[in-house]
DNA sequence: GCGTGTATGTTTGTCGACAATCAGCAGAAA
DNA sequence: TTTCTGCTGATTGTCGACAAACATACACGC
C-alpha cells in the first residue's frame, strides 16, 4: 500500500537500500550462530555451507570476516573458521561490556523522555513475564535477550544498538558454551523489576545501578558462583533434540 | 631474551598466535584510514590497492569486510567500497557512544584500583600536555586520541578496548569529514584536567561526569555550536600537503 | 607399548578469469 | 542551448581451479 502524503519540503525519494549478497549471508550466519544451528566450537566447512546457501566460497568468506570482526567466529590460519566459544573465564569481560552499553542506553532513554520508546521496552518486558510462565528454555532465553536489546534500541543510538546486537549473540554463545548445556533462569528477578521501575520513574542512576546488579547476578549464576555458595535459583534446561541436523537455507536475492 | 621463570602451575606454553594475511591487510587499511592516506569518501579501487599490498583481490576484499563491519568503510552494491564519511549530523551518535564506553572504562579503572594501569593513563596525558605546546595539528590530535584510548585500555576489558579502537578511527574520520578541514583544539581544557583529577582521586562518578562533559564539549565544538554562540577556542589546522600521494606498503608475512 | 616419522585425503588460502554493472561521455533530438 | 539516449571503458561481484597446509591414520623403530 502506498504511503500517505509526505511532509512538504521532504525529499521526494529516499535513497534505496539494497542489501548486498554479503549482507544476506552475514545475517544468515548470525542467525545460525544465535539459534545454535552452527554449534559452538564447530568448524565452518566452506564448501558445504556455500552450497547450502547457493553461493560460491568467495562471498561466504567475505561475510564470515564480518562475524570474525564481531568476535562471533574465530579464524586460525590453516584451520579455517570456527564458531567462537565463550568460556567461563571470559564471562566477566562480556557482561562488563554489556553493563557499559546497557546502563548508558538507559541513561539516554531516560534523558530523552520519549514515551513511545519506553513503551516498546515495557512491551518487551511484558513478553518476558509471559515467557517465564512457560517451561521452554529457549523461549525464555529469547525473551530475556529481546528485552535487553529493546532497552538499548530504545535509546536510539545506532552504534550502541549495533554493539548490543553482537553482545546478544555473544551472550547466547556463552550459554551454549556452558558445561551444563543451555540453562536459563525461570523467574523474573527483583533486579529485573528494579530496572523497569527505575526506567518508568525516570531515575537514571537507579536504572544504571539496577542493570549493573542484574548483569552481575547473571555473571555469578553462569560462572557457578551461586551454586558454590549453596544458593539455588529456579532454572530450566533445554532438552536437546537428538539427531536434529540444521541446514542453512538458500539466500534469495529477490524476495 | 628469554622470559624469566613462569609462575608454577601455569601452562608451559601459550598458544602461538599467527596473524593471517587478512589480519595484516585489515591493520594496514585501518592505519591508512586513520592517517588519512585513504581520504574520506574516496573509493577503494581494489586492483590498485591489492597490487600495492602485493596480494590478490580476494584477501583484500575479505579484510575490507572487517572494516565494513566496523563502520570505517561503506559498501554500495555495484559501486564497491568507499571510506566512510562522518557527517556533522552523526556526530552526536558517535560521541554518545564514546561517552558510554569511556565513562564505564573509567569506572572499571577506579574500581580495579590498579596503580600500574593508572600510570599509563597519566603518561598518555603528559604526552598530550607536551603535544599541545607545539603547533602540529596531527600530533595534538594523535595525542588526544591516544589518551582516550589509553584510558579505556587501562580498564583491561578486551571488548571495550576493541570498541574504542574503532571509535578512535571514527573520530578521526569525523575530523577529516569536517568542512573546515582537520582542526584540533590547541589547549588542555578544564574538563580534560577534571578527568585526570577524578581518576587520581578515585572518584568514579566525578570521572564519569567529567568525561561526559568533555565529550559533549567536543561535540559542540565540532558541530560549530560554539562558533554560533560566539565562543572562540584556540585551534590549529593542518596545512594540507599539495600533491602528496599516499601509497600502501606491501605486507610482509615474515617480518 | 610408546613414540616418532611417513603417507593420504581433505580443507583452506590464493589466484586469475569472466560476466554483470556502473559512471562518464558523445551524439541526437527538441 | 538543453535534455535525453545509447555507447564505451573501467570496476565490481562471482566463480572455478590450483597449490599449500593441515588432521588423521598407519607403519616403523626403539
Amino acid at each position: 500500500m502506498p504511503q500517505n502524503s509526505a511532509p512538504a519540503g521532504a525529499p521526494a525519494f529516499l535513497r534505496v537500500h539494497r542489501p548486498s549478497t554479503v549482507d544476506l549471508i552475514a545475517t544468515e550466519l548470525r542467525n545460525a550462530v544465535y539459534s545454535g544451528g552452527l554449534p559452538v566450537g564447530s568448524p565452518l566447512r566452506e564448501v558445504e555451507i556455500s552450497r547450502q546457501l547457493g553461493v560460491s566460497r568467495s562471498p561466504l568468506r567475505e561475510a564470515a570476516q564480518r562475524l570474525v570482526q564481531e568476535g562471533l567466529l574465530t579464524a586460525i590460519p590453516g584451520q579455517g573458521l570456527r564458531v567462537a566459544t565463550v568460556s567461563e573465564d571470559r564471562l566477566p569481560d562480556l557482561f562488563e561490556a554489556r553493563i557499559a552499553i546497557e546502563t548508558h542506553a538507559a541513561r539516554i532513554l531516560i534523558r530523552n523522555n520519549d514515551a513511545g520508546a519506553l513503551t516498546k521496552v515495557t512491551a518487551a518486558f511484558d513478553q518476558l513475564v509471559e515467557a517465564v510462565k512457560g517451561t521452554d528454555a529457549r523461549t525464555i532465553g529469547d525473551a530475556d535477550l529481546d528485552f535487553h536489546f529493546a532497552l538499548v534500541e530504545a535509546a536510539g543510538n545506532g552504534r550502541l544498538t549495533r554493539y548490543m546486537s553482537t553482545l546478544v549473540v555473544e551472550t547466547r554463545l556463552a550459554s551454549f558454551s556452558s558445561k551444563d548445556g543451555y540453562v536459563v533462569r525461570r523467574e523474573i528477578t527483583p533486579s529485573h523489576r528494579a530496572i523497569m521501575a527505575a526506567l518508568e520513574a525516570g531515575d537514571a542512576d537507579a536504572a544504571a545501578a539496577a542493570i549493573a546488579e542484574h548483569l552481575t547476578e547473571a555473571t555469578a549464576r553462569m560462572t557457578g558462583e551461586l551454586a558454590e555458595q549453596g544458593i539455588k535459583v529456579e532454572t530450566v534446561a533445554e532438552v536437546p533434540e537428538p539427531g536434529a541436523v540444521y541446514e542453512l537455507g538458500p539466500i534469495d536475492q529477490n524476495p
